[in-house]
DNA sequence: TGTACATCAGTGAACGCGCGTTCACTGATGTAC
DNA sequence: TGTACATCAGTGAACGCGCGTTCACTGATGTAC
């Protein structure tokens, strides 16, 4: 055994682990991590209740592994949008095509996310308040090195990128609500958020001349 | 007894049901509501379990019952803010104090209102989402009436009024998670929160000659 | 005003149930030689 | 390669506990006459 194959028993760990992961983020989309057992956990995955400690703490430990796998893909997602060059109508277009992807595509890790952002759980809100932290500062990194940034000071590029990573969250967790509501509310959704999107690529053009 | 006055035995009632919402929105300050126990509620106030029945079906019927006075104190803040008569300037200014000085009074009422606008009990969220939709539909009322939305549609004014209720959530629950951390903190999150409104402000002066 | 009866907010005991945590254990995997 | 021992992920039983809900009840308040 080196290291980076791991042998049987790491393997077999790692496996029920994400296991216990993926029945807690299943569970979450009809409850709060706060009111989530770890029996009920340990009986979606099928091991003994005790297994659950070979594995974490305790319910807040596993929702901060979960804000670390449910942000790493939204990660990925803003990386490709920031990398893109294009004129601001067509960045604002792919941003909200992005969005609505994710939401299709991880529709759990944002429910996860939007609902535990402000939840019940201390640990948790401080790392997802950390992550996206982080990802506001690689927003605004982004954002400098743009022409429309020129003159501009750090903290007010700093209030931009804040404002595209709520309005982001906004707009995924709204697309999510609509989930089951049909094609024409998410069309509805897409259109106020592009326009919402329009209005403050309009401000950030204008900041200097105040 | 007449219409106007209740008899001691609604009195007392009414007392004891605001004694239950009392006892629940405290003690959701360190928790959610998909966890909160009838018995801790009835425990808090000092009545027996069975009590409970008398006034609310279930927790999540308590939880609606606190949606309602959650937003009733920001309701008559919003509408003070709206009613002034002042240059763009100005009105973010007291806008940004009053919803600093809303959460500093009421600070119960945000969290939850924060926690459980995305939590896991759907009635709750449908009637926080309900109720949002209405403080959007007024500030577009108010917003369509100001001269900067001339030639607008209405469609427009009620986007630009979803944004402003999507800032004013984000900025609340921004100087709830700074309470314990200092005047320092408090005073960062004003100052991105008046920058984004201008920005705003300048995107919504320069829409019509996109 | 006084009396007889109706209402109903709150009681207290009881129930079955699932919870989180502990513990000594088992047996497959890993390691040393 | 084979053997003897160590490790440790997962087991299964047990524990005490607080939960939501039910029920017949009590006694203060309300109503009709």
């Amino acid at each position: 055994m080196n290291s980076s194959t791991l042998g049987v028993r790491q393997a077999q760990k790692q496996k029920t682990r994400q296991a216990l992961l993926d029945a807690g983020l299943r569970l979450l989309e009809e409850q709060s991590l706060s009111s989530l057992g770890l029996r009920e956990v340990t009986r979606v995955v099928g091991v003994a209740p005790a297994a659950f400690y070979r594995h974490f703490r305790d319910m807040a430990d596993l929702g901060v592994a979960l804000v670390e796998e449910s942000l790493a893909s939204l990660h990925v997602m803003i990386r490709a949008v920031l990398a893109e060059q294009a004129d601001a109508e067509e960045v604002i277009d792919r941003s909200v095509e992005a969005v609505a992807a994710h939401v299709a595509l991880h529709p759990a890790h944002v429910r996860f996310i939007a609902r535990e952002r402000h939840g019940g759980v201390r640990a948790v809100r401080e790392a997802i308040a950390a992550e996206l932290e982080r990802f506001g500062d690689e927003v605004a990194q982004a954002l400098a090195t743009q022409e429309e940034s020129h003159g501009w000071s750090a903290e007010d590029v700093r209030m931009l990128a804040g404002l595209y990573v709520d309005h982001l969250v906004m707009t995924a967790s709204a697309f999510l609500e609509a989930g089951g509501a049909g094609a024409e509310e998410e069309r509805r959704i897409a259109d106020t958020a592009r326009r919402q999107l329009r209005l403050i690529s309009l401000g950030r053009r204008h900041w200097r001349d105040r």
